[in-house]
DNA sequence: AGCACGCCGACT
DNA sequence: GTCGGCGTGCTC
């Protein structure tokens, strides 16, 4: 007989969990599990996480430290959110103190008071300013405020500071001069009780659905109160955003509350301002560009239920929220849900789970869907909701392949492509070129004595960067001055081999030099209001070519664009992941959705050495199901994902022998209860050697998930009294999505 | 991961 | 004589 003992999760690298005793003279009701609890921890002090309450502990209770203080008087997260993290934990392998502190905002974990949040402040029109919008003669020379001005006439309501902020360049200077002009006042919102916020919101002005957008909502309204996975596939331009605000609008009507988690690019201005226009109530919005103390405040207004609608990126999928009702995944597809370091988790996959623990819907949107995605479906799983049509009309885009082999390229750009590309400018139309590679060229090479821009730290060629006058290698980034003589044999004669974005524009200029150019990729936009700069210029047709990076295939959309030109294909085809076909295949609609608009098609053209490629072939004549079904045969007929089950363990080292000998020793351990499990390696991964380290993988694939996680359930134990040396850095990949 | 301890080499 | 290099061990 112990006494009370405190389970608590110690955010450490360690596969355990920790006991403590609790704090001298603490009251036991605020012991409920979830709160933060500040501990010692060896010579240190951190903020742990009450996982429960035990009897005793498997350590003699003389061997246990009390606690210091308990940091909260209500759990940190709700019920809901910390059997999601047992469950992840659970499946994933992963530590447990790691996997509790991902779902905390940073100032928790380090232990600042969960005070009740701010509610941002509203920025309103005076008399004084509608009096002054009046006046023609006025704001003639400032049109910042102007605009500002505008809008907020626009909103009676108010509006918050950061809705303003896409609005004009620099909105916190702009404001300030309004207010000290007396035409705008900051306000205090009234605080939204959960009764008012419960109340059902006004009917919007009735806009007409097509009959597939009609039946989607119909059908997940109609289950609103159990759990459903809806697979929402619809084209660009099909109307899902408009699906998704309806339902989320139906459980606003309820008093619940909606969850939407986007890609980070898909995270955008635009849609953020579509939804605080049709969405009652603070929106709460969780992504990577906010500061610790804004992150905090979304956070809690989620928690508190002040905000009824949550939207986020990855992470938001751990939100807590007061009366969930409805979890929704744009782009399901979208590989920036799975985490590729540390805890390994997929979001959309635990929003699924989540769900289903909540007993509520959850809808995968996407015009793309994953093929695990798609399989699900079928197998009925998932339900399929279909939007074939696209709003007002319209067909998708025509694909054409174009065979560029023997033909003269010009910086990658073939005679017939560069042919329509003039045909499209001439008749004063877009045209976009995708290419999925920054920089001048892939290669710098010396003619002379074959050297090759080879990167110290890895096992790759460094990118020539023309402008900045830099090689980047853009696995570790490392950057060095481009010399003007070979470093081996001192020959001038260095030639860039290969294109990328920052070429094919040298090349366009010079082909085009009339037309107005726009580059977008990482290193163009990299200068805050760059992208939106270059957004503008492009709405307003002052440039009328646009090149990019997959950067471009996300978000915004070009309606003037009427010719999408796939520049090199053939990277996807022939990739050494198993999925490179797949992801190509979504790049590729993805672009050709930016493009068009119902009266004005897109075409789309796709250069590539293998025009005769079946899956690029029923790609660009049947389109993505028919693609996505080809490409689900064959993995079948090969036993890969979605059809088996993986799991990877990764090891690095700067000593190559140290990282296989621990996967070996992995191995040894893995064979004798690996029953039904196929095992492959060690082997070096795709690209040994990265960042000035050596890597190497084992895979693990089970045709049935049990066996494998019957097998990880025991596996890992032992991986952890392995304790390799500490040169080897390992780790657990369940579901992996890259095998790099 | 942190953090401390501990044991060897080159500095003011 | 000490400062500091990083190998090793531990964290309830």
């Amino acid at each position: 007989m112990t006494g009370l003992v405190l389970r608590i999760a110690i955010p450490s690298p360690l596969y355990k969990i920790f006991d403590y005793l609790p704090p001298p003279g603490c009251d036991p009701a605020t012991l409920r599990p979830g709160v933060r609890i500040r501990a010692p921890f060896g010579r240190q002090r951190v903020v742990g996480f009450l996982l429960e309450l035990a009897e005793d502990s498997a350590l003699g209770p003389a061997l246990l430290r009390p606690a210091e203080a308990v940091l909260d008087t209500e759990p940190a997260l709700p019920a809901d959110v910390l059997a999601l993290l047992n469950w992840a934990q659970r499946y994933y392998h992963h530590p447990p103190g790691e996997v509790f502190a991902t779902a905390l905002p940073v100032l928790l974990r380090q232990g600042e008071p969960a005070a009740p949040p701010v509610i941002s402040p509203l920025w309103r029109i005076t008399p004084a300013g509608h009096t002054a919008l009046a006046e023609a003669a006025t704001l003639r020379r400032a049109p910042a405020q102007r605009l500002l001005l505008e809008h907020l006439a626009q909103c009676p309501d108010g509006a918050e500071a950061e809705a303003l902020r896409p609005l004009v360049h620099a909105s916190p200077a702009t404001l300030r001069v309004l207010r000290e002009k007396g035409w705008v006042e900051l306000t205090a919102p009234p605080l939204p009780s959960s009764e008012s916020a419960a109340a059902p919101v006004a009917p919007i002005q009735p806009l007409i659905l097509n009959a597939g957008q009609a039946a989607a909502i119909a059908t997940v309204a109609a289950e609103l109160d159990r759990f459903g996975v809806f697979l929402l596939e619809g084209i660009t331009g099909s109307g899902k955003t408009e699906v998704y605000l309806r339902l989320i609008e139906a459980v606003l009507a309820q008093g619940r509350q909606a969850l939407v988690l986007t890609p980070e690019i898909g995270l955008t201005p635009q849609l953020l301002a579509r939804f605080r226009e049709r969405l009652p109530g603070p929106l709460a919005v969780l992504h990577s560009g906010l500061s610790d103390r804004e992150r905090l405040n979304a956070w809690l207004l989620a928690r508190n239920g002040n905000a009824r609608v949550i939207v986020g990126t990855r992470s938001a999928v751990f939100a807590p929220l007061q009366a969930p009702g409805l979890l929704i995944i744009d782009e399901e597809h979208d590989a920036s849900f799975k985490q590729q370091d540390g805890f390994r988790y997929h979001a959309r996959d635990l929003a699924v789970i989540r769900a289903r623990q909540l007993g509520i819907p959850v809808v995968l949107g996407s015009a793309t869907p994953a093929l695990e995605s798609i399989n699900n479906a079928q197998s009925g799983r998932y339900r399929l909701l279909s939007l074939p049509e696209r709003v007002g009309g319209g067909s998708s885009p025509l694909i054409e392949i174009l065979d560029v082999r023997r033909q003269p390229l010009t910086e990658g750009l073939s005679p017939p492509l560069l042919a329509r590309i003039r045909v499209h400018l001439n008749r004063n139309e877009q045209v976009l070129l995708f290419l999925n590679r920054r920089g001048f060229a892939p290669v710098l090479f010396c003619h002379e004595c074959g050297w090759l821009s080879q990167c110290r730290h890895c096992d790759a060629r460094m990118t020539l960067h023309l402008r900045r006058q830099r090689l980047i290698c853009h696995h570790c980034g490392d950057d060095r001055a481009v010399d003007p003589a070979c470093p081996v044999c001192g020959s001038v004669d260095l030639r860039p081999v290969g294109q990328g974005t920052e070429r094919l524009e040298t090349a366009l200029r010079r082909e085009f030099p009339t037309i107005g150019i726009a580059r977008m990729d990482r290193d163009s936009t990299r200068r805050r209001g760059s992208l939106e700069t270059l957004l503008t210029d492009i709405q307003s047709g002052d440039r009328q070519l646009l090149i990019g990076t997959q950067m471009l295939a996300k978000g915004h959309h070009f309606p003037e664009v009427t010719l999408v030109g796939i520049v090199d294909a053939d990277q996807g085809l022939y990739g050494v992941d198993f999925r490179s076909s797949e992801r190509m295949a979504q790049l590729i609609l993805q672009v050709a959705g930016r493009a068009g608009r119902a009266d004005k098609p897109g075409t789309v053209i796709i250069q590539t050495h293998h025009p005769d490629h079946p899956l690029l072939r029923t790609l660009a004549f049947q389109g993505y199901p028919a693609f996505a079904e080809a490409a689900l045969a064959e993995r079948r007929e090969a036993q890969l994902p979605p059809f088996a089950h993986q799991a990877l363990l990764r090891a690095e080292a700067v000593d190559a022998e140290r990282a296989t000998a621990f996967l070996k020793a992995a191995r040894a351990l893995a064979e004798p209860i690996a029953d039904g499990l196929e095992l492959l390696g060690p082997a070096p991964a795709p690209m040994e050697r990265r960042a000035g380290r050596y890597r190497a993988h084992l895979l693990l694939q089970a045709v049935r998930r049990p066996d494998l996680h019957r097998f990880l359930d025991r596996w890992i134990v032992e991986l952890w009294a392995l304790r390799p040396d500490r040169q080897v850095r390992w780790a657990l990949d369940v579901d992996p999505t890259e095998l790099y």
